[in-house]
DNA sequence: TGTACATCAGTGAACGCGCGTTCACTGATGTAC
DNA sequence: TGTACATCAGTGAACGCGCGTTCACTGATGTAC
């Protein structure tokens, strides 16, 4: 019963969960390639199964993409969620509230550096419409952006943060750790070794509470 | 002699500019289509040229995408100097440095939005290798990241910006920024009103202004 | 427990398409004498 | 000022390619009796 990415062979007609195994295999293409090396006939390759099989599942070529995209959104999410779950528990609430940004900016850095083909599909825009469903979250059932906002009305909660510099922050913190994922991606930034970068990220980091 | 993009027609032989006028031409397929639009015979079609005739000008279409994407970062670049030229003389020389920043962020966001497809196709990567060339400078001659550089360095000399702050303060800088560009474009900040997105942007200047 | 039947996931073959790129060419232009 | 010639920018025709998508099909599975 292989029905991994990479099988040439079904030992059962019915594949059982071609959807996932098309999404799952769409991953692997963009994860080396970006969101432009999702080719509908490549990832049925991968699977298995006959080109139009994907037709059951997927009603064209977008809506494979954009399944695919979500999940790497997803992964983002994870990423973050973990970077999270690391945290050594604090007495301090301030400064866990601190800390606690800090982990999720750090997961986000860490994530688009390690997965430039999947952060780069997560982000790409090739139709409009980017609502999000439910795969774009994390195992704890968030979005990224979920994430970082709930971090935020942490620190108003703890007092780290005046109530009235709340409103909006969320994009500039956003703004600022994203700029710097696509500078290390395709940036000055870029080839950056993993140290350097967690470096360049806590630096960021220290002009974003300054500037929160 | 209408060399133009859409001619369909020359009166003499030779073009007398092919090589410009399919980056023109490659310009418009990304102004409305980002840089998956660029498609080599497309150009041509433009121009009013046969297909091949484009290789007597680039060794193949990635080629010509590098030199599209060299232009539209040179268009950044201008917009970025035309904000730049239009601040009214100051006095104080702090406020003045200070000034020069967040008219540089603000062309940077204009053009982000005005110019969609432009400003995706300046920073996609198809290809590695993201070497500058001339033409990604603006008029003035310098690149997007060289205007905020030097703007920065004068925060310094104003005595507006510690010295030991400056080192790194331009990625924070062009993070932010950059980072806001993509939200309007990509992101929650999608469909913005220009003048709401020019009031987001002033409320993240005043934050990078804090955290600098 | 056994049979008949509906469902529908995956098959097999084929399509039209526009793409990037190659080849040998032609004819306008600039230069040397 | 005129002619011969080299250069090389653009032509014309053709290619192989893999893509997304469509069609009518087949056979495994689950359900009702």
């Amino acid at each position: 019963m292989t029905a991994n990415a990479g099988a040439r062979k079904r030992d059962t007609y019915r594949h059982g969960d071609l959807r996932n195994a098309l999404i799952q295999a769409g991953l692997e293409l963009v994860r080396d390639g970006g969101p432009d090396a999702v080719v509908l006939r490549e990832a049925t390759r991968r699977v298995g199964v006959v080109p139009n099989a994907a037709y059951r599942h997927f009603a064209d070529r977008n809506a494979l993409l954009r399944a695919i995209r979500q999940a790497a959104l997803g992964q983002l999410a994870a990423a973050m969620e973990t970077e999270l779950a690391a945290l050594p528990p604090a007495d301090d609430p301030v400064e866990s509230a601190r800390a606690r940004i800090r982990a999720l900016a750090t997961g986000y850095l860490r994530f688009a550096q390690a997965e430039q083909g999947l952060f780069r599909a997560a982000f790409s825009t090739t139709d409009m419409a980017n609502t999000e469903n439910e795969s774009a979250h994390g195992p704890g059932g968030s979005t990224a952006f979920q994430l970082l906002d709930a971090a935020l009305d942490d620190l108003v909660e703890t007092g780290a943060l005046p109530p009235d510099r709340r409103p909006g922050a969320e994009y500039f913190v956003w703004s600022a750790v994203h700029g710097m994922a696509v500078l290390l991606i395709d940036g000055p930034l870029r080839g950056l070794l993993p140290v350097q970068a967690h470096e360049a990220g806590q630096r960021l980091m220290d002009s974003i509470e300054r500037g929160i």
